[in-house]
DNA sequence: GGTTTTTTTGCAACCGGTTGCAATCCGATG
DNA sequence: CATCGGATTGCAACCGGTTGCAAAAAAACC
């Protein structure tokens, strides 16, 4: 069925080799069979096939891209610009969901068996462990959206989150908010533990302002709305550092629900950036993560670690920054 | 570096053969040499390379999954139902990002290089003929999401636009609204046009109630939300029928930044029902894709027509509903 | 126990390419 | 014209598996 090396040899009238070369680059071939191949090629329509020459290179240009953020609006657009980045470079992502996936022995076994060049685990909550089992079974893998440790055993890039919740403190602070709250995500999250770390770090240096803090169930609508709706009720503070965007959407419905108005009554600040926080109709203050940056780094990573497989582990941190949108009052 | 075949074959003093059967169901082994087998290849961590097995075996479970949606939040679910429907199937998707890509041709000859078994092309904006690029190349291939054709070349699933139309101008009438509107996406997408007929086509019955057209430049929040403004300096109808829930959001925004309630001063109904067209915030009365049925269809088709390649090209097409929420008011 | 039938096994060829090596070609040089 | 050296070419082995076939082993039968 399917045109191979041969049919095009035995129409070219040269041997296979000369055939596979022409259609690898830097190989030694006259220009004159080049010329006999190609057309013969073209009239058969042939393409070579990339999984049986990985077969003796060792390289199949296949990406293992692994998430289990399937439910959070910024990840859209993270596969957007994972997808679009790799196949600028000549790489096919090879799309691992692993929502509800709490062992990563299958993954590694999977992606092994389709002997992927290297992994991006995409991922703001899997553990470390499931990055570091990719690179024990010694296949590349860079940590996209992961945490920062003193002494990674994997890639990392990310943002820190430390940094974000100090950021978020002065944030607030210079506004003259007295009364603020640290509303995270699950307090099992690390990143949350980090933004809480940065936040009331930061706070501590102003011992006029009073803090408390609560932890929402998800990173998720729903939690959002019923953590602020219980804060609302047991009385509330000025402003709130939300656990991310979506968390912050959801509290923002729960203020305006008891008919407060953001951001007189009550102050939110986020984190992410998603798209829908320009919305005119939602607006919400947050903090940037450069997204298309860590991407971009996360890329090079890989495809740098799988060109010189014993780099050292390494940590890429982008900066974040405040955006100014409707749910804070201005800057005093 | 890799453990292969040879290696468990030498360490469990048998064929390579065997050690191949042991690993293919259906093969026949003795239980004496399986066992001797399975504890050498346990020993090793050795797992079969799938790539190398699809060489002979024609099939490498890797099924093409092709998309330009990606700034639509409902595509993050159908990314997410997708991957875990495929790989519940033990089929791998290769994710191939088409934005602003015309020509099919090159995702064809990628995707014919990495021998996919199936394609699958979850688009509503995409025209058929990308599909059917894919069909003419003997790639088995569905269009998810796709145009209802009377005479389809290539396997479709989606919803009938057409009637989707029809639902959106009876849920208006039942409502008694008299001044109604089509509020589309561009006008070049079919799916616009489609409904677009169907909500005309049903109106038509109904004289008393009088209509108007107008078309958004994209099936984005920015552009609804300018379409529904210029709406509103020249005097807007009761209620409109938008071509998508995004596309609603953002003329919900100008609505609402004008100063003017809904649903009592103007009504809205969307289409999709993404996620958060359910936040309390937005509440937004839509008409519901089924899009877990949708995917589950798509991918038993393109399984099927793997299994038996000269399947007739088949249209499925999945009944939608109104989600009733807030931005209509009461049915009388 | 001998014979027939069924299972299990290894050999060897093949899937569609790549690549080291030696043979061949070619133009340039003396 | 003979010689030389670099460029081009084909052969054959290999990548990591699968599979038809015939031989060997085991099971079933008389």
């Amino acid at each position: 069925m399917a045109i191979t090396l041969k049919d095009v040899a035995e129409r070219a009238g040269v041997s296979r080799s000369a055939v596979s070369r022409t259609f690898t680059s830097g190989a030694s071939v006259s220009d004159k069979t080049r010329a006999k191949v190609e057309k013969a090629a073209a009239e058969l329509g042939y393409s070579p096939n990339a999984l049986a020459s990985s077969l003796t290179t060792g390289r199949t240009k296949l990406i293992g891209l692994i998430s289990n953020n399937f439910h959070n609006p910024l990840f859209l657009e993270v596969f957007n610009l994972f997808t679009r980045g790799l196949q600028d470079r000549g790489l096919r992502p090879l799309l691992v969901n692993l929502s509800d996936e709490t062992d990563p022995a299958n993954s590694v076994r999977m992606l092994k068996q389709y002997s992927v060049d290297g992994v991006i685990v995409a991922s703001s909550t899997l553990p470390p462990s499931f990055a570091e089992a990719f690179r024990s079974a010694g296949v590349p893998v860079v940590h996209s959206f992961g945490r920062y440790t003193t002494a990674p055993y994997v890639h990392v890039v990310g943002i820190d989150n430390i940094a974000c919740g100090r950021m978020a403190a002065e944030a607030l602070v210079n506004r003259g908010y007295t009364r603020v709250a640290f509303l995270g995500g699950p307090e099992s999250a690390t990143s949350t533990q980090d933004r809480a770390r940065g936040f009331f770090g930061a706070l501590a240096e102003h011992p006029a302002v009073t803090t408390t803090v609560s932890y929402a169930s998800a990173y998720s609508f729903d939690a959002g709305r019923v953590e602020m709706a219980k804060l609302l009720m047991q009385g509330p503070a000025q402003a709130y550092f939300c656990g991310d965007d979506v968390l912050s959407v959801g509290a923002l419905s729960a203020v305006q629900e008891v008919g407060l108005r953001v951001p007189e009554d009550i102050g939110l600040i986020g984190l992410n950036d998603m798209e829908m926080a320009s919305w005119q109709n939602i607006n919400l203050t947050t903090i940037r993560q450069p997204i298309a940056e860590i991407i971009e780094a996360s890329i090079d990573l890989v495809v740098d670690t799988i060109n010189t497989p014993n780099r050292h582990p390494e940590t890429r941190l982008f900066p974040c920054r405040v955006v100014e949108r409707g749910t804070l009052r201005a800057v005093r």
